[in-house]
DNA sequence: GTCTATACACCGATAGAC
DNA sequence: GTCTATCGGTGTATAGAC
C-alpha cells in the first residue's frame, strides 16, 4: 500500500516525536474501522476526529478503500513482525507456540483495536483492488503458514497428537482474536475489561492449558 | 421485536408453503446483513433482493434498525429453541456440552447466515434502541447461562478441572462462531467449504475432543 | 498541505395514488 | 400491500484558491 509518501520526512525512523499527518490518519481510522467496519465509517468523521479537512485526507490517500488497505496492511505488518521478533527457530514446536501465543497475547492486548480489524477484514469481501487483496492475503498466509508448520513438525516428531491442522489453526486463531474483539460480551462474562492485566494474563494461561492438554501427547499437569 | 403483523395469517403454523413478504423479507435481510453488517446493506439492496419496492419494505418494517432486530431476534430465538429442544437436563455435565456442541454445530451448519450474523451483531454498538436492545441481550445471555451452569455443576463435582468458566466460554463461543463465519480464510485452511459434510463432522470431533481433554479431569482416550 | 465549495449518487424515510 | 414520486441528509470524491 503506497499510495503515495508526501515528502517522505523520516527514512526508516521509528515513531518520530511529532506524528505526520499521515500516522495520525492512519491512527484514527484504525481504531475508527476496528469499531464500526469499513462501510460503518465515513470520512468526514476521520477528518473530524484527526483534526484536518475532509478533503485533506484524499490527499493522503486517493480513496476511502486505500485508507482502509493501508491500516490493514501496516497492522498486519507490525503484527507479524512481532511473530518474528521471537527467536524461535530452533525451540521444540510446542514451545515455540507457547512462545507465540504470548507474543500474539501481548500484542493484541497493546493494541486493543487489532483483534477487531483483524477479524472484522475476514468478514469483509471485495473491498480492496486485486492488488492490494493479495498483499493482505500474503500477510496472512504467512502467520498461518508458521502455525501449521509448527504443528506439522510437532505431529511429525510424536510431540503432537495427530489433530486436523486446519481445525487447530481455526481453534487458535478464535482463542485469540475472537476472546480480544469481543468487547461488551467479553466484559459481561468477565465482570471486567478483557484489556485488564489480571484477565490478559488469564487468557494467557488458557490458552497455554489448551495448547498443552488438547495437543501434548504426554501432557505436564 | 413485534414491529407490526399484517394480517397475522398463519397462527402458530410452522414454514407455510407460500412464504409472506415478511418472511421473505427476513430471509433476504438475513442473508445481506450477515455478508455485509449493518451498515454496509441498504434497504434498495434488500428490496430489490426480495422483489418489493424499496418503500414496501417500510409498511412491514417501521425502519432499517427494526429490520435488523427482527432478523437477529428471530435467529438468536430460533437458536435458543434449538438448545432447549436436546432433552438434556438430566445428563451430567460434560454429555451435557456434547449435546450442546452437536446441536450449535448442526444449527450453524443449516444456516450459514447465522455464525457471521451473531458474530457480527457482537460487535454492532448501540444500533437498537434500548427495548430492542434488552430483548437482544436476553437471549444471549440465556445462552451463555446454560453454559455457564453447566460448567460450574461439573466442577463442583469433580467431572471438570477448576478452569475459568467465562474463559471457557469465549474460546468455546470461539471455537463455534468464529469457525463458521471465518469464510474464506476456513476456505482457505480446509482446502474446502466449512459447511461441507465432512467438515462440519470434522469440527464436531474436534470441539468433543476440547471438552474431552480440557475440560475433563479423566480423559477418555 | 490544507482549505472552501461543489458535484452527484445514494441513503433512509414519507406522502399519497391505486 | 405495493407502487411512484419525492424529501432532506450524507456519502465519496474533485476543483481550485491559498
Amino acid at each position: 500500500m503506497s499510495d503515495r509518501s508526501p515528502s517522505d520526512e523520516e527514512s526508516g525512523a521509528s515513531t518520530p516525536a511529532t506524528p505526520s499527518s499521515r500516522e495520525k490518519i492512519l491512527d484514527t481510522a484504525e481504531a475508527l474501522f476496528a469499531r464500526s467496519g469499513f462501510s460503518g465509517v465515513g470520512m468526514r468523521t476521520v477528518s473530524e476526529q484527526v483534526g484536518l479537512g475532509k478533503s485533506s485526507l484524499f490527499y493522503h490517500f486517493s480513496s476511502k478503500v486505500k485508507l482502509y488497505c493501508a491500516v490493514l496492511e501496516r497492522a498486519l505488518e507490525d503484527f507479524v513482525a512481532r511473530l518474528d521478533e521471537a527467536r524461535v527457530q530452533d525451540m521444540p514446536p510446542v514451545e515455540r507456540l507457547h512462545t507465540w501465543v504470548d507474543g500474539v497475547v501481548t500484542a493484541l492486548a497493546e493494541h486493543p483495536s487489532w483483534a477487531r480489524l483483524l477479524l472484522r477484514s475476514l468478514f469483509e469481501e471485495d473491498i480492496a483492488d486485486e492488488h492490494d487483496q493479495q498483499r493482505i492475503d500474503t500477510l496472512f498466509e504467512s502467520i498461518v503458514s508458521r502455525l501449521s508448520r509448527a504443528l506439522e513438525e510437532g505431529i511429525r516428531s510424536g510431540e503432537i497428537r495427530p489433530v486436523s491442522i486446519p481445525h487447530t489453526i481455526q481453534t487458535l486463531i478464535g482463542m485469540t482474536l475472537f476472546h480480544f474483539a469481543s468487547g461488551d460480551l467479553g466484559e459481561d462474562l468477565l465482570g471486567e475489561s478483557v484489556f485488564e492485566p489480571k484477565q490478559i494474563q488469564l487468557r494467557r494461561e488458557h490458552i497455554r492449558h489448551y495448547l498443552d492438554h488438547v495437543l501434548r501427547t504426554s501432557p505436564r499437569t
